[in-house]
DNA sequence: CTGTAATCCTGCGAGC
DNA sequence: TGCTCGCAGGATTACA
């Protein structure tokens, strides 16, 4: 569910809402997530107060004071609020932190339970698993790394824009408002696009995040940011789940196509394949 | 090495 | 109503 605008507003949320303040009980639900975890989070967090909270791609990571680096991913349907302690408990909670100073508490909610917490001893190793996985920042990719990359695989375009490790951050929604912002064809073999077609969905992918992140990102159904908010961009998609809708540049209705196993919403007459 | 499928998990809407 | 099927913002692994 949360690309990089979902993900950068939980961060920008709870950013406020934690740092300065230390983790004082640890409630672990019978459930784990995506990797089983042997952290005892009662012995290695509590106690400690948060000194940040960054993203990095999809991933947040949290520093502690002395100690150890938090990396969580929120997977499809992963919620990090912060929310009065008294508040009724929605099902699927999986982890609680009660918080020092006031009566409130941080929580991780996931329904599908593909959401992830991984701890780290020194920000080294935390470092070394992200490095190994996530491409750039969208925001700072150099448009010659952009191409070369491009221009080295045969796979279709909106493969490429969903690898992490070429770009960090993009996913489903967002590689589709990129290419029909770009007027390229979502299966179009991303060796085939010229140096202008690789600047233009470069920009594109840039432009449509931002916009995305100042529309506090997308809710389809399950996310809601680090204050409980629902996003507001699902209101300005142009392709996303708008098979059989008009074009808001052509009106031709958009149509749907599964390209690396998922869903590619397009307009068939202003994005054209370059074959 | 490269690229696509299957997998993890729960819920929901469509169709019968 | 109630059942089954397919699909959903993602990452990883297993295989062609």
């Amino acid at each position: 569910m949360p690309e990089l605008p979902e993900v950068e507003t939980v961060v920008r949320d709870l950013r406020p809402l934690l740092v300065g303040r230390s983790f004082q009980t640890a409630n672990v639900g019978e459930l784990s997530l995506r990797r089983k975890w042997d952290v005892d989070w009662n012995e290695k967090l509590i106690g400690r107060s948060v000194v940040s909270i960054q993203r990095r791609g999809k991933w947040i990571t949290l520093h502690f004071n002395d100690g150890p680096w938090l990396l969580v991913h929120l997977g499809m349907t992963g919620q990090f609020t912060v929310n009065a302690a008294a508040e009724p408990l929605p099902d699927h909670t999986h982890l609680r932190f009660g918080l020092s100073g006031r009566a409130d508490e941080l929580r991780f909610r996931d329904v599908r339970r593909f959401g992830s917490f991984d701890l780290f001893t020194v920000r080294a190793q935390l470092e070394a698993f992200l490095d190994a996985r996530l491409g750039p920042e969208p925001f700072a990719v150099d448009p010659k790394y952009f191409q070369k990359k491009l221009s080295g695989t045969v796979r279709p375009l909106k493969a490429a824009l969903l690898d992490q490790s070429l770009i960090a951050g993009v996913g489903n929604i967002y590689a589709d408002e990129a290419l029909f912002a770009a007027q390229l064809h979502p299966s179009t073999r991303a060796n085939d696009l010229t140096a202008k077609q690789c600047e233009r969905l470069r920009m594109a992918v840039e432009t449509v995040l931002i916009k995305a992140i100042e529309g506090r990102g997308s809710t389809i159904r399950d996310y809601i940011g680090g204050s409980g908010l629902r996003g507001t961009f699902q209101n300005e998609f142009t392709a996303y789940g708008r098979t059989g809708e008009p074009c808001v540049r052509c009106e031709t209705p958009i149509e749907v196509l599964r390209i690396a196993g998922r869903s590619s919403h397009f307009c068939p007459k202003c994005q054209v394949a370059n074959e």
